[in-house]
DNA sequence: TAATCGCCGATTGTCGACAGTTTAGACTTG
DNA sequence: CAAGTCTAAACTGTCGACAATCGGCGATTA
């Protein structure tokens, strides 16, 4: 008689994971520009927001930080992370480097399958421009990406992106709008997924390099534009 | 009349970092082998052993989970991360992913002094060697690889191959001795240096890939010696 | 007037406690 | 004897409390 575990496969419900939700509230009031940097996390506010109380709270914070999203100065509390121009040269750097690799290791692990995936992948791109929805554009944008990481197969690697993307999505946040046009955008993404295609490492570098650094050059466009930042409500 | 804040240039001793100090004694004990990988870690027990109370060892577990030397099995507790063949793959992968692109912007960036703390690093490496010390020579070994991480001017990066390197110190802890004759391994960083002097992109990237290709069949050698590892006293 | 000092409210760091869950071991049963 | 069941101890997740510390504001002084 199997009284063990019904192999259904039910994706266990954490329903207390408060720190784990608690993490998910914040980074998204941060990436969606309420908290701009600068600004204080007060613990107990947050707490009190939240109905929990400040135990949590600080493990959340402590993801955050280590995430990249929040600093924090011992005896006076955590900060959202603020951007200097040296830090978007960073992140876009290290984007170079790990999505470069990612992608020539997704193109010899590449499925009939999974380029399936990234071919209808740069569909939704198309069919989310004539939508006006930025945030989700960009979303969608970075599943792309993801996907190419997924596909390489380090786990390591996709974790990395994640923290990267998410600081990205800070930064696009805040800047409010597109960089770009729509359907211009869904378009650089094929010669990428080409390039992955023909599986030429060379050319794959290539064609990655030209993507990230156009995206690059835009944002610290439009960066420079609206810098300073808007208003720290400290 | 300047009053202002006599600028006698005092390191600001921010002595209370309870956490920040039970992390790096958690740190030590995993990566010294104590602790070995799967075992549990009770959070009382640690809190007791230490003299302070759960909250701080909580929050120093979380960082530690970020960083990939504990995973979080939520209502059972933490656990010191287990190595499959696949980790071994993946932080190499990763590492090398990450010291290519490293070595290309310190050969970029590299002024006389910081080309002489690399030749001294490699001298520092030959002096170890005659040292019965595995756990100070692999120190000084990833001393060696920070610096052109530092040299490369991009903090993201060097805090992610901090990162890497404390999964691989745990490695080596495990092992518990050096895989190759210490002189020897000073001896291939030589190589990767020149690269760097010349600032050759291309031989940059081969000399790396050789050097950290080297350490990862090694490492992936002695690992298969010893597999299946040292209990879990769980 | 401008810089400094000292106090007060606000906030952090840490602790002990409690409820609910998991685990281990004794016990039962086929 | 194997498999299952039950019970008690151990542990985690969360909370509220308290002392230490920080930042701001007004008083003080040159």
């Amino acid at each position: 008689m199997r009284t063990m575990s019904p192999p259904v496969g039910l994706p266990a419900l954490n329903e207390t994971d408060l720190v784990g939700q608690v993490a998910r509230r914040l980074t998204e009031a941060i990436v969606q520009g309420r908290l701009p940097p600068g600004s204080k996390v007060v613990e107990a506010g947050i707490a009190r927001e939240l109905g929990v109380s400040r135990a949590p709270v600080r493990e959340a914070a402590r993801l955050l930080e280590q995430q990249g999203l929040l600093v924090a100065h011992p005896r006076r509390g955590f900060f959202v992370r603020e951007f200097a121009a040296d830090d978007i040269d960073e992140i876009y750097d290290l984007r170079l480097c790990v999505e470069r690799h990612a992608a020539v290791l997704a193109a010899r692990n590449l499925t009939p399958e999974t380029r399936d995936m990234l071919r209808r992948q740069i569909e939704v791109l198309h069919e989310m421009a004539d939508l006006d929805d930025p945030a989700r554009q960009v979303e969608e944008d970075y599943r792309f990406h993801r996907l190419i990481c997924e596909i390489a197969g380090n786990k390591r690697m996709l974790r990395l992106f994640d923290d990267l993307a998410s600081e990205l999505r800070m930064l696009i946040g805040l800047i409010g709008r597109l960089y770009d046009d729509p359907h211009e955008i869904a378009r650089t993404h094929e010669p990428v997924l080409a390039a992955i295609e023909a599986g030429h490492p060379e050319r794959i570098v290539a064609h990655v390099d030209y993507h990230i650094g156009h995206a690059r050059r835009e944002v610290g466009r439009l960066v420079r534009d609206i810098a300073p930042w808007p208003a720290a409500a400290k």
